[in-house]
DNA sequence: TTCAATTACTACTCATAGGTAGAATTTATA
DNA sequence: TATAAATTCTACCTATGAGTAGTAATTGAA
């Protein structure tokens, strides 16, 4: 019962990056660094979130990366969206397709206030809210 | 962000036999029909429970499965932790190794709260309090 | 123009979860 | 005793997540 690794990796590189709001770009050296994630696999989940169009790149020298929008404008379930981790109102916890109120599975009356609480913490959680606290990781 | 498969099927299998408690032994084959679980893989879950303790076997024509204990006493946790899908005290929702108190990672204070809530569910749930309910899956 | 620093792409390896196959073992019943 | 129905064991296969390697493409600066 955990996020991915891609997924915890990808809001702590964004969260990185929001917090340094005055860099106008930030490279992979850099966060690799700071965030001890592997060089490589970091620059891959990377190019997946310019994809998604939460970060913008430059690439070539001087290049680096940046945010492509006011971090108050990027909740951590936007990330989760991308690497399919985000939990979805329908979601059964015990991996029922067709759990609902008609056909409900044993835990399903158990897991409903726990799962709105989860999908509040992604959803309102911007990246905003979150730079800066906590330690530098 | 859920449970493994494993943990899913084990908890519907558990549910299920403390729903038929009148028949002293279940089989597999029984099983696997009724929650639409691949019986090989089915087979293989269930003795691991039986190692654990959870589920006491008769093997042999005539034999089957059944709960090792009153169904009130087996609690969902107790099946999370065989397979390691149980949520703990200290486990951080970015999966820093060294999150706490002071040195917290950047949804600390956030994933208090929900992780709380479903360690209760988990923790407070026995067989008998989900056995038959909801429907038959 | 050349070079070095940077991201992007392609393809691979490794570990683990999920699942399958077949034979061995056990045991009640005919 | 022989058989059939059941669990258990060993070994394998497949898909996916996690991570690595090498190279191509891009671009600012000397």
């Amino acid at each position: 019962m955990q996020l991915s690794n891609t997924s915890q990796y990808a809001i702590r590189m964004l969260a990185y990056m929001a917090d340094k709001k005055d860099s106008p770009l930030i490279n992979a050296t850099e966060l690799s660094e700071a965030l001890h994630i592997p060089y490589k696999f970091l620059t891959k989940i990377m190019t997946e979130l310019v994809k998604a169009d939460l970060v913008v790149s430059v690439r070539g020298r001087e290049g680096g990366y940046s945010l492509s929008k006011k971090a108050s404008d990027i909740k951590v379930d936007d990330i989760l969206n991308i690497f399919h981790d985000s939990i979805q109102d329908k979601q059964c916890v015990l991996g029922i397709g067709f759990c609902n109120g008609m056909c409900k599975c044993a835990l399903h009356d158990q897991w409903m206030e726990p799962k709105i609480l989860l999908q509040k913490m992604f959803r309102d959680s911007s990246l905003e809210d979150i730079a800066g606290k906590g330690c530098k990781i």
